[in-house]
DNA sequence: GCCGTTTTCGGCCCGACTGTTTTCAGTCG
């Protein structure tokens, strides 16, 4: 059984915390955790570098004795160090470290006073009153440690969709901004680095003297529980549960405050670092020097200020843009307005909502020049699938209206579902008269990581294969990935010139952001696509762009980004180069 | 445990808020 970077991230963030529960030192807790996230943002996978005998120690914060860990990890599955720690620590203990208000120390507390180390423990622990007595302890800990086990054991921390997170802070920013006195006003935090899942919203606002912003905020009609208030900061859970924070600084710090409340966190230590050695101190109101402040009305003065470019947003992930920004080598990121044209869109003919003319009118709405349109083929029953001669008659249809249309094009496709043997749904006969296929698994998600990696790279040898369509079949918050060894499918579309999807459906974002940074660095070019069932969803397509930047994509790195007589020409050129690789 | 535009040793980001305290530790972002 292969060990996956999620894996090897798991056990040194493990590690980190047992660690910190013992009282070991806090930077040498930060250095496995470091660690763990280099491996996270990793678009390459560790066993493989195993494998080839790359050397892991020269991964960012991964040095000499780190470097050998995942390496044992990858031949043993686990970790001698862990193994230990679990001797001396039960495993439980970790799972504490998630109530809120509890951190290693008093979990540590918890465990040597009272020999807490579940979550059920705690809450018997607390109903039972025993744990105020306990000094650094008192009765409000033990009142939020009581509600907050309960709800940890009811629902797993939940994170939202992007979607999600756009409903609850569009409505709350506008009732912000509506506040006298009130400036700027703008979500910060994951959500504007477009990471594809938010725990909380991070709001910032700057406003006058005397203005009323924060009281107005915990006001919020929709506000279920102010959990902390202050002048500067404070914290809401909103009736559906969602974490806000707001954060108002005076608007000569907007600048600083907003890259302070962007993060990462990661990324905001570095920056803070190369303030350091630059002497200078950052913080949320500024870059300092001595007492007196240098930059901090916009970002772009930030980093000027430490000898950087602006860095987008998505990229502040410390997975090396940094690096990148000191030599000049960010890229210039995909926008919204590069995408010419939508290839994956579905009809009422199988499970869509609309007619190819009403996509069509809405695709020109957002000033696209072509549109894929993509059915599923017959495999795909309960979504009535087309049959051969069903696609014969809607590629007839969209001739006509090709004929009609001046300046647009729909270009004949098919989501032809990929069969457990790797074949395609559908012959060759039929395929060849399209203009492109996206291809798919709808079915057998459970087939062991080999099975599921062979069917999609036998697939990729079909000439008529164009673009994978959602890799891994993941969506996100109801249904785990299929098992599929990315970097052999990213291996095989090196190879056969196919294409992968970004879906850009916000409870896909398949690929994700590692995957598009693993494509950009194979070479493999990619396509943004809504898979829209409903014209609303056409919509979808900033959520796509959001990860694909995320993933360091560039419009050249993306094929729906050319024109119309662009992509045929690709396209034609890599159906070409299949036929001739697999004859 | 990592790392070097001060350093191969001695540092390691910084501030707000809470609760339990009589001046601050712990937690969080």
């Amino acid at each position: 059984m292969p060990i996956h970077n999620s894996d090897i991230e798991e056990i040194l963030d493990t590690v980190a915390n047992l660690l910190e529960i013992k009282g070991e030192n806090p930077f040498r807790v930060r250095a496995y955790r470091n660690a763990a996230r280099t491996i996270q943002g990793l678009s390459q996978s560790v066993a493989e570098m195993v494998h080839t005998g790359q050397d892991l120690s020269e991964l960012p914060g991964v040095g000499k004795d780190l470097g050998d860990y995942p390496r044992s990890s990858v031949e043993t599955g686990t970790l001698l160090l862990l193994k230990e720690l679990q001797g001396e620590l039960p495993a439980g203990l970790t799972d504490l470290m998630k109530v809120s208000g509890l951190g290693p120390k008093r979990v540590a507390i918890l465990y040597k006073e009272l020999g807490i180390t579940t979550l059920t423990d705690l809450a018997q622990a607390a109903e039972q009153g025993r744990i105020q007595a306990l000094g650094g302890f008192g009765k409000k800990t033990e009142q939020r440690i009581l509600e907050d086990t309960a709800k940890l054991q009811q629902t797993q921390a939940k994170r939202i969709s992007l979607v999600v997170a756009e409903q609850v802070a569009g409505p709350l920013v506008e009732y912000l901004q509506q506040t006298p006195g009130a400036q700027d006003v703008i979500v910060a935090g994951s959500y504007r680095r477009q990471k594809e899942t938010v725990a909380d919203l991070d709001i910032l606002a700057t406003c006058g003297k005397g203005s009323k912003v924060m009281d107005r905020f915990v006001g919020y009609e929709d506000v279920r529980q102010v959990v902390s208030q202050g002048q500067t900061r404070s914290t809401v859970i909103l009736r559906t549960g969602v974490q806000v924070d707001l954060r108002v600084v005076p608007q000569a710090s907007y600048g600083a405050a907003l890259m302070y409340f962007t993060g990462s966190k990661e990324h905001n230590i570095a920056v803070r670092k190369i303030g350091l050695a630059k002497k200078l101190k950052i913080n949320e109101y500024g870059a300092f020097r001595g007492d007196k402040r240098v930059a901090g009305r916009t970002e772009e003065e930030m980093y000027a200020k430490i000898g950087l470019p602006y860095i987008e947003p998505e990229l502040r992930e410390d997975r090396g843009e940094i690096e990148a920004a000191r030599k000049g080598k960010l890229p210039q990121l995909l926008e919204v307005r590069d995408i010419r044209g939508d290839l994956h869109v579905h009809t009422k003919r199988t499970d869509g909502h609309d007619t190819i003319e009403e996509l069509v009118e809405a695709a020109r709405r957002h000033g696209y020049d072509y549109l894929a349109i993509t059915d599923h083929s017959k495999h795909v029953t309960v979504a009535h699938g087309l049959k051969p001669e069903q696609v014969h008659e809607q590629v007839r249809e969209i001739d006509k209206i090709n004929k009609k249309l001046k300046g647009f094009t729909v270009l004949k496709s098919t989501e032809v579902d990929i069969l457990e043997d790797g074949s395609l749904d559908l012959p060759d006969e039929v395929l060849q008269e399209l203009d492109l296929t996206v291809c798919s698994v709808h079915y057998k998600f459970n087939l062991s990581l080999k099975e599921q990696t062979d069917r999609i790279c036998t697939a990729m040898e079909n000439p008529y294969f164009t673009i994978l369509a959602h890799a891994t079949g993941r969506l996100i918050g109801q249904r785990e990935p299929y098992q599929v060894d990315m970097e052999k499918v990213m291996k095989a579309a090196q190879r056969t010139g196919c294409i992968l999807e970004v879906n850009a459906h916000p409870d896909r974002l398949d690929l994700n952001d590692v995957h598009c940074k693993m494509a950009k660095d194979m070479g493999v070019k990619v396509a943004l696509s809504t898979d829209t069932h409903r014209l609303g969803n056409l919509d979808y397509m900033r959520f796509g762009v959001g990860q694909a930047r995320r993933g360091w994509l560039e419009a050249d790195d993306v094929i729906n980004t050319r024109s119309v007589t662009e992509l045929k020409k690709f396209l034609r050129k890599s159906r070409k180069a299949v036929a001739q690789l697999v004859s």
